[in-house]
This record gives C-alpha cells, sequence and structure tokens, in this order.
DNA sequence: AAAAATTTTTAGATTTACCTAAAAATAAAC
DNA sequence: GTTTATTTTTAGGTAAATCTAAAAATTTTT
C-alpha cells in the first residue's frame, strides 16, 4: 500500500520516463513543486519498498511493481476525467485537477464499476489511451503537428499539454479533437504554422503545433 | 482549508453533536479510532481555528463555521453513496467505505454537477437525508422501531447503523427502505418483536429493532 | 467529604514529508 | 586535464498527526 505522495512520485516518474530513459532527480523535483533534497528522500524510500531501481547519482527506473503501480493510478486518472467530461459535463480543460484527487481513492471495486459504466473507454478527453484493468493499452502512434510537411494531412488525436490555458486556447481556434487539419504552410520568420481547418486557413504559433499530436492519414 | 483530518474530526463531532449535547474526548477518540491524547491535540488545533468550541476538561461543541465545514462533508459522503447505489449499482451495504474516501475531495463544482447529475436527491441509500448546497435539510421525523407498540404500522425509511453486516442482515429479511411494516407483537423473554411484512409473520431481535427507523402511519 | 474511579490533559517521542545549507559527485568548459 | 558549473546527496531541522506514560482534573462511590 501506497501512500498519497508515493502514488504522486511513481506517476511522476513514470511519465518523465516516457521521455527520457533516466529519470532525474532535478526533473523530478520540478515536475512535483518540491526541492531536490525531498526527492532523494522519497527516492529511498521508494528503492526501499523495491518501486524504483536507483544507484546514487545516476537517476531512477520503475521496476515491474513499481510501474504497474503508475499505470494504476494513470488509469484511475483517465476514467475519472472521462467521467468528469462525458457525465458531469466539465470542459476538457476544468478537469486535470479534480482527478489529481480522484485518482488515488482506493477502491478496485470502484474502478472497475465507474470503467464500466463509462462504456470501457480507450481513450480520455485529451486523446491519451486508458490502459485496461491489467494494464494494458495500445501504444499510440502520434506524430507532432510541428513535424509535418506542407501538405501533409491527419487527424487531431492528442496534446502532450494539459494545462487549462493551452485547452482553452485550443477550444478558441477549433482543435479539437478528431478535427481534420492540412499544413499549408510553414513561416519561415516565427516557425508558425499555417493550417486548414473545416474549410478555414488558420495560423497557430510554433509552440502550440508542438502540442498538437496528429494520427497522420497521409502525405502529399 | 481544512485537512484530511481535520475534517474527519468535524465530521465525527458533529455526529456526536446530533446525540449527546456536548461531545467529550473519549467519544471522539473511540469513533475515531485514536488515543484520548491524540484528541486532545486536534481539538486544540481545530479551537485555534475557530472551528470549535473548546473548554478544558468540559468537552467541545462546534461553531457556526465549524458545523457548517462538517455538513458540507457530510453533504459530500451521502451524494457520492446515492452515485456509487444508483450509478454504479453498488448495494447499500458496500458503499460507506469508498464514501468516505470521496467525501474529502475539495471542488465545488464536483459537488454540485453531482448533485445535478443525481436529480437532486434528498436522501442517501440510508434515508439519511442530503443537506443541499446552503447546507439546509429537513429535520426528519423518525421513530425507532423498537419505540412502536403493537398495532403500530409504518414505513421503513432510514437506519441509525451503518456496518456492513447490520445492512446485509436487514437485506436478507426483506427490511429495506419504503418497506411497509406493522408490529403484531413484542416477546416479553428476549424483547424481540414480531413484525408483518409483506403479508408475512418475521421476528426481529431486539437490537436490530432499535437501529430501523420508521416513519410511523397511523396507531392501533 | 474523602477515597476511588474515570476522564482528560501534559510531556516527551516517533513517523512522514518536507525544508535549507553545505558537501560530494558528475558533467561541461576551457 | 584542470577549472567551473551543475546535479545530487547528506546533515540537521520543522510541522502534522500520532503515540505512551504520567499527571491533573472531574465525577462517582462510599
Amino acid at each position: 500500500m501506497q501512500s498519497y505522495t508515493e502514488e504522486n512520485y511513481l506517476k511522476t516518474i513514470y511519465h518523465l520516463a516516457e521521455q527520457t530513459t533516466n529519470v532525474q532527480t532535478n526533473a523530478i523535483a520540478e515536475q512535483m513543486q518540491t526541492k531536490p533534497a525531498s526527492v532523494t528522500d522519497m527516492i529511498k524510500k521508494l528503492a526501499d519498498k523495491g518501486l524504483v531501481d536507483y544507484i546514487k547519482y545516476q537517476g531512477v527506473t520503475l521496476t515491474e511493481t513499481g510501474r504497474n503501480t503508475a499505470i494504476d493510478i494513470v488509469r484511475k486518472h483517465r476514467l475519472w476525467e472521462v467521467f468528469l467530461v462525458d457525465k458531469l459535463n466539465f470542459k476538457w480543460d476544468e478537469v486535470h485537477d479534480v482527478a489529481e484527487e480522484l485518482e488515488h481513492i482506493k477502491s478496485v471495486e470502484l474502478i472497475e464499476r465507474l470503467d464500466e459504466f463509462l462504456g470501457f473507454p480507450k481513450a480520455d478527453p485529451h486523446g491519451d489511451p486508458i490502459p485496461d484493468k491489467n494494464g494494458r493499452f495500445a501504444k499510440t502512434q502520434f506524430i507532432k503537428l510541428i513535424e509535418l510537411k506542407i501538405g501533409d494531412s491527419g487527424t487531431i488525436t492528442g496534446v502532450s499539454q494539459h494545462s487549462s490555458a493551452f485547452l482553452k486556447h485550443l477550444e478558441k481556434l477549433g482543435l479539437t479533437l478528431g478535427k481534420q487539419i492540412e499544413v499549408s504552410d510553414v513561416t519561415d520568420f516565427d516557425g508558425s504554422v499555417e493550417i486548414m481547418l473545416s474549410g478555414k486557413q488558420i495560423n497557430i504559433s510554433r509552440e502550440v503545433a508542438k502540442h498538437i499530436l496528429i494520427s497522420s492519414n497521409g502525405k502529399n
């Protein structure tokens, strides 16, 4: 049994490990809004419990137990997000903080029934895959919008940033999940991207384009 | 803002105050499965925060702020219980522990939307009233089954014990909310009560009869 | 009302998750 | 390959919520 805090560390390490192989102390500290010294303390504790492998000064990796625990928390988080959006009519930019709390409720039965109630969804409101009760989920083959070439097209299937500000911005631009887009131009000056969206030409900044995930459906 | 633990103390004090006027340290300790010394510590803290009035050796009472906070937690607990039973098909004896965790999720928006989603229920699965968002709820006029006289009848509208064992037992006997009963006899020997339930005669122990709440609808 | 029993509080420790400041290890720059 | 910069760890400390054991206050009994 893990504490609320231990669960948050495992989840953070899991997410960081999606991007870099060995997860560094400072990266964890930054992500968790805490100090590196605190991270070192907790890492030792998690290592003692067999949830992470840890070599001093070399960062951490999750053990299988640790990863399973992390995936279970991610599963809960994403199921709750679906609940909040589908059933309680929250918008996709409003769910993160509440799900952050709900993910720690400890009841296997609750989550299985919630999953069923929601119709066993495969993705959360941001397009992130929801692990099944055995922790399995499809590796998603996304490409960042910024990486598309002129003439490439595809469907918006995810975002790699969950901040309310970013999501609200996308909403305003009409860039929501499922929308078809085609890259019509890339500006040399600032790297901003011109795209066709529902027959209209719009311009999005490089920063925005970096965080939109596309399932590509054909090149020029 | 209160901690998880402070919230539990306030809720416990609130419930104890429903039965006795001034709430004693030992009673709180027993209810919360902790030691009297720990209770004293916490009471001081709650008094400093203006949530309880406290005179040494004289027990505590909730201040208005304290009571409002407690009622809000009770509201959340009962709404979550309705959710679990109505939407996720939990049985009435399975919801208490999970609701005990869910009640601490801090989001006003969440609870208002949940309330709406559930159709603004007035009572939880055990018949306990659910305070509205302003903390108001009808004072229920229940009478304990044990207090009925031979020939009295009424409807089961609540229970004063939420243990799974007790609720499962009631379920097995068919003594669920909304059922009509009439007292046909009281046994001198052990105080057990004979009742008519759906045309059948059944015998229930004094202990069980003490914890069934009836809205009386007429005397003999 | 004095003695006994109970209840409550104080005093001093423990555990968890933090912190700051300084030391040690590693990585980067010259 | 030293020096410098960065990262990470250690050492020592704090606050929250708990504990045990002993002291103090209150209540009950005789």
